[in-house]
DNA sequence: CTGAGACTGAGAACCGATCTCACTCCGGCA
DNA sequence: TGCCGGAGTGAGATCGGTTCTCAGTCTCAG
């Protein structure tokens, strides 16, 4: 539970359960977290759950994802920076341990100018899986 | 000029054209480029331009670019791996000069059996000109 | 000449994301 | 208690980029 829980409107704690239920890994997206809202909220509505991700976003408490040669961006509950893995073949979608060194960052804000506040890295290829299977 | 010239439909290599003469560190959109294109080439269409956009990007001709919180791809020619950098405040799109380490990305496959293609790291912040202003 | 297949333009279809609007809820205040 | 205002909400419309469809054209081998 993050340390948000107070102040947040009802149905946008509806939608953080729904994201910190699925755990880590998970890689919702806005459709799914809002099918699964509807099982604990009937009445709520999709505009609702995607206004409610955009806040809890804004908020830090979960993550966007947007995957290259994903159409729509998906969720996951806010941890420690990582990296994304698209596979090209059967589109899954993983979890991998790698972020951009802290020294790299600063030297590219140091070098431009810039205030970075975010970073994403992701990558496509084969997923082990698919990898096999084609040999 | 690229070595996949001589067997490339005629309107690609119009397309082709138009993001070669754009020139490394351009960020046009598809809508952008057809609107160029139409300078050379006054009857093409704007599904044709986007054909030749995914047939050039998979020839590796052309980079496609998916910045995280722009709505629409941007592309630029095929150069060496960089990462992009989004200010949030205007919007503008940087080059910035970093890849994933190879031997970061080699313990990738070898940690999780898969094989990588493609890379893509982005930044978002506030651009050189945004942070000077708000201060 | 002829047929097959790639290429093309125009527009429609698709789909996720976002916006609009009328309504509800709730807390503060006289 | 009764009223007011602002935040939250649901339903559906709308938007914008991408992709598909389809009929017409072009190219080239046979």
């Amino acid at each position: 539970m993050s340390t948000t829980d107070q102040e947040l409107p009802p149905n946008y704690r509806t939608v953080l359960d729904v994201v910190e239920a699925a755990g880590p890994g998970s890689h919702l997206t806005a459709q799914e977290i809002w099918v699964r809202a509807r099982a604990l909220q009937p009445r709520i509505g999709f505009a609702t759950v995607h206004r409610g991700l955009i806040r809890l976003h804004d908020l830090g408490a979960v993550m966007k994802i947007d995957v290259p040669g994903e159409a729509s961006a998906v969720y996951e509950p806010a941890a420690s920076p990582h990296a994304h893995f698209r596979c090209t073949v059967c589109g899954a979608i993983e979890d991998l341990d790698y972020a951009v060194p802290r020294e790299a960052v600063d030297a590219l804000r140091a070098r431009h100018g810039i205030a970075i506040e975010q970073e994403t890295v992701s990558f496509t290829g084969r997923c082990a899986a698919c990898e096999r299977a084609r040999a």
